[in-house]
DNA sequence: GGGCATCAACCGACTAGTCGGTATGCTAAG
DNA sequence: CTTAGCATACCGACTAGTCGGTTGATGCCC
C-alpha cells in the first residue's frame, strides 16, 4: 500500500471513501489525508474533484468493454456467449462494488459535458451487449415479444442495483448470483438451457 | 400553483430541484427562491434539510405500498396479481420519475437512523412483493430455481433503474413498460401466460 | 362591538464554519 | 539551471441553520 504509486493510491482512497459517504460529502481533504499526501499533490496529479471521479468511472467502463469485448466475440454459440457475457459483469460488478455504487450515484454531479461523454461510454457497451440478443432474435434462438433494448436495460437495471443489496459476506458469491442472473434473463428470452 | 399550500409547494420545488440537480448540489436557498417563500417559511415547516429529503421518501413509500396491498389482495389468480402489482409499480414509479431518481442517489446522504428506517419500510415493501412469488413457488405455478428473494431483487433493480433512461416523450408509455417487464417477470419465473 | 391575548405563519439578516481551488516555496534529479 | 514532484498556507465563495421580530387571524371577555 505504502509504495504503492501515489496516483493510484489517491484513486484508491477515494473510490473508498466515495462509495462510503457520497461524492459531495466527502472532502478533498479527506481524500488526501486518507492517502497519505497533501492537497498539492492531488492537484497536481487531477485537474480537479471532479476529474477523479471521472477517472474512477472511465477506469471500470475501460474494464467491462474489453471483457464483454472479449467473451462476446469468443468462441460458444451465442446462448453460451450471452450467459457467459451476463454472468461475467454480474461477478465483475459484484467485486468492484465501490465503482458501482459512486457510478450511479454521482454521475449527475459530473460537468455536463462529462457527463455526455461517460454516457456515451456506457450506451456502447449497453449497444454490445443487445446486439447478441438482436442477433438470437433474428436467428429464431430468443423471443422477439419483448424488444431487445427493453430486455437489455431490465437486465443491466438489476446489475446496477447490486450495490444496494449485495455483500462479499452474504449467502451468495457474485459468481452464484451471476449464475442466477444470467438464467433468469436467458429463462425470460424463452431460452431455457444454455446448452440446447 | 400559487394557491397551493405552502408546505406542498416547498416539497414539490424541492423534489424537481433534487432531482435535477442532486440533493448536495441544491442549495436551500435555491428551493426557497424556486418556491417562492423565505428561509424562514421552510425552516419552520421542516426540521432540516435532510427532513425534507425523508418526507419525499416517506411519501412515495406509503403511496407504493398501499397500492402493491390493495392489488396483493386483492381478486385474480396468482399469476395475474403478481402480473398486475408488478405492471402497476413499473407505472407508477415512471409516473413519478423524479421520486425514484432522488431516492437511489441520495439515501446514503440521510442521518444513519433515518436511513434505517427508510430501510426497513423500503424491505417490507419488498418482503410483501416477495411473498407473492413464494406463494407460487410453493403451489407450483412459478419455478423455484431461481431464488424468490434474488428474482424480486433482479425484477426491483429494473425498476429502479428506470429513472437513468426513461422519459415521459419517449417511444414507450410507462404502462407499456410496465406490462413488459411483468411480461419478462413471469417468463422468467416459468410461467409464461398470465391467464392460464 | 371594542379591546386584549394568543398563536401559527412567516421574514431575512446573520453566524460560524466548510469547501474547492490556488499561489508560492522547497527539494532532489538530470 | 530546469523541471517534476510535491508541501504549506491561504482565499473567497458559499452553506445550513438560527433567532429576534412582524403580521394577521381567531377567540374571549366585558
Amino acid at each position: 500500500m505504502k509504495d504503492e504509486p501515489v496516483r493510484q493510491r489517491i484513486l484508491a482512497e477515494a473510490t473508498r471513501l466515495f462509495a462510503q459517504r457520497g461524492f459531495e460529502a466527502t472532502s478533498v481533504q479527506e481524500i488526501v489525508v486518507s492517502a497519505g499526501v497533501t492537497k498539492g499533490a492531488m492537484y497536481h496529479y487531477f485537474d480537479s474533484k471532479d476529474d477523479l471521479l471521472h477517472e474512477i468511472y472511465a477506469r471500470v467502463l475501460r474494464m467491462q468493454m474489453e471483457r464483454l469485448t472479449r467473451i462476446a466475440d469468443g468462441p460458444g454459440t451465442l446462448k453460451q456467449r450471452l450467459h457467459r457475457a451476463a454472468a461475467d459483469v454480474v461477478e465483475t460488478t459484484a467485486a468492484n462494488l465501490d465503482d458501482s455504487k459512486i457510478f450511479f450515484r454521482s454521475i449527475h454531479l459530473l460537468a455536463p459535458e462529462t457527463q455526455k461523454s461517460v454516457r456515451a461510454d456506457r450506451r456502447r457497451y449497453h449497444e454490445r451487449f443487445r446486439d447478441l440478443v438482436v442477433e438470437g432474435q433474428r436467428a429464431g434462438i430468443f423471443s422477439d415479444r419483448v424488444p431487445a433494448d427493453l430486455v437489455v436495460d431490465y437486465f443491466f437495471g438489476s446489475v446496477h442495483h447490486l450495490g444496494t443489496w449485495f455483500h462479499a459476506d452474504g449467502p451468495l458469491t457474485g459468481a452464484q448470483v451471476g449464475r442466477h442472473f444470467a438464467d433468469l434473463l436467458l429463462t425470460s428470452l424463452g431460452a431455457g438451457n444454455v446448452n440446447e
